[in-house]
DNA sequence: CACAGCAGATTAATCGTTTTACCTATGAGG
DNA sequence: CCTCATAGGTAAAACGATTAATCTGCTGTG
């Protein structure tokens, strides 16, 4: 049905082994021999068989992309960032569902693996460890890790998020995450705190402690910074059933810059990350792990503030 | 490195035929044999070089995703059950990306066929075309297509809120998309206005004439349905900053079920789908394809009410 | 006793490509 | 005129599995 190597070889009437060699350009094959080869690959529309190819050299050009739960919101954004570079250095990527679940996570990776991937990406579920693959892998976001390459800069970014309350002129702010079980949550948090101004007074607070923001707002905090836009969205429109309004009667900060944060209103200020340097720098690490097996050392690319409507310039009281 | 089927027939000096028959169950092998294969194969963590086998089998089974553009709410749902629906049949899933292009979505396909994919999935992006492809295509709710494996049933979808709504007491409803050109929504908004009940009236709006809808509830209209729950997002937030409140001054249905939608407060009542259903389906559908090539008829797959806390019954005014 | 039939295993071809080692003119240099 | 390097090309061996065809003893039967 599809046309294959031979196919070129017996219309020229040459061998298999310089329709190769003058596709690849590797061997030495004369520039009328190579211009001939190609129009005829053209003309039959041939693609190499990719089974063969990777049967011989031991190289699939797919690679897996093991993600967490589906309930990370970064999701589809990070998947597409990865596929894209990927592509860019001529690999596949292979899917992979972690289910929810940490035990299958590894298996996971064991289909891939199976599958015949050259290398593996995971961002791994909150409190899990990647163990040792029999192929290479590049992990993001594992804080700890020694098989991290990449990963954002949480610290950072809860910094910035405080840095920009603080330079509106806000002093009482409320830092609210969802669980203390995320290893990236806490990061954050910790970024949050870690820039606080000697004269602020920074709360932490945890929504699976049921914490009663309406109250703390009420008791004069005038800003909001959460780790997730999810978070933001969910006190903001609690709040908003009691009265107290955006960006008048306090201020919020999100983290993810999610697909919604723009659209409503008013627009959610929010710290955002790069994914497409993150995607691309993954798979620089990745394919140099896969073509050398050379350990690559771990990089943390910064995130940045998405200034928008929700954080409200306070006024000077003294100066 | 790995080890290979012959390592497993070396050390139990049998034929790889052989082992390959028993591992398999094919051939006529003594039970005896299967065992100390089955034995060894396990000893050694022996696992098939999927490349010899697709190489032979002309099988890869490894299936290609292609989705639409990312600002689809849907994707990460859908990719997730098309995956686990895939794993079900022993299928990987290679994804590629259309890049929010048209042109692309068959680049994308020519890279998943290049790739080795035994099929391809595809959720077209609006208003294109899937052209013939050298493999299996499982096409997912392309409504007008003859490739079309699977929709959901988005007019269906769309009459279910109306039906909520007008059963709440709601005559007045505004029925509100973003932009004609896609079909999906207009296909929805379709639904709603065919649901209607005769004394009631139906508003169609579309986001991107910029209506007035504050204007229009006042006037008003008591509810609002949207053929996306980021689109209910928007207007609700709108409204809010305009001092109408859900429920209490207007009722609000949304569209797709998205992460949100059960955390913003009041929790928006929505019409959800069932990706796992459409997913399977499309993968039987697919599979089908490939194994027997016999085409397989388009179904239609039920979208349900996700019944929450943003419509309001309105009392009875006669009886 | 000869032979058909069968269980249990093996041989060898095959899938499509890459790549090493080898072959053969041809022209240059001595 | 002989040798030799070299350019241009080819033959053949992988890679790791599957599977059709074949072989080898047996057993049971007429």
């Amino acid at each position: 049905m599809k046309p294959r190597l031979s196919d070129i070889a017996r219309n020229l009437s040459v061998s298999a082994a310089t329709v190769s060699l003058a596709l690849s350009g590797k061997g030495r094959v004369s520039n009328e021999m190579v211009a001939r080869i190609k129009a005829e690959a053209n003309r039959l529309g041939y693609s190499p068989n990719p089974m063969g190819k990777a049967l011989r050299t031991g190289r699939s050009q797919v690679i897996g992309l093991v993600l967490p739960d589906v309930a990370n919101p970064l999701f589809p954004r990070m998947a597409r960032s990865i596929v894209m570079a990927a592509e860019e250095h001529d690999f596949g990527v292979l899917i992979a569902d972690s289910h929810d679940s940490p035990a299958k996570q590894n298996e996971a990776m064991k289909r891939l693996v199976d599958l015949g991937s050259d290398g593996i990406v995971v961002i791994p579920r909150k409190g899990t460890e990647v163990g040792p693959q029999p192929i290479p892998v590049a992990v993001i976001d594992a804080l700890g890790s020694a098989q991290n390459v990449v990963s954002a800069d949480h610290a950072g970014g809860g910094a910035i998020a405080i840095g920009h309350l603080q330079e509106a002129g806000h002093r009482r702010i409320l830092c609210v995450g969802e669980t203390r079980s995320s290893l990236v949550q806490r990061t954050r948090i910790g970024g949050m705190v870690g820039a606080a101004a000697p004269d602020a007074q920074l709360l932490q607070l945890w929504l699976e402690d049921a914490p009663d923001v309406v109250g703390l707002i009420r008791d004069g905090a005038t800003a909001i910074a959460t780790t997730s836009d999810m978070i933001a969205l969910q006190l903001l429109t609690e709040l908003g059933k009691a009265g107290l309004n955006l960006p008048e009667d306090y201020s919020l900060v999100g983290f993810d810059n999610l697909d919604f944060a723009g659209i409503i209103s008013p627009a959610l200020t929010t710290i955002g990350t790069s994914e497409a340097e993150i995607a691309e720098r993954a798979i620089l690490g990745l394919t140099r792990l896969i073509n050398s097996g050379a350990p690559v050392e771990s990089q943390v690319v910064p995130m940045h503030l998405v200034r928008r409507e929700t954080v409200k310039q306070l006024a000077r009281r003294k100066n």
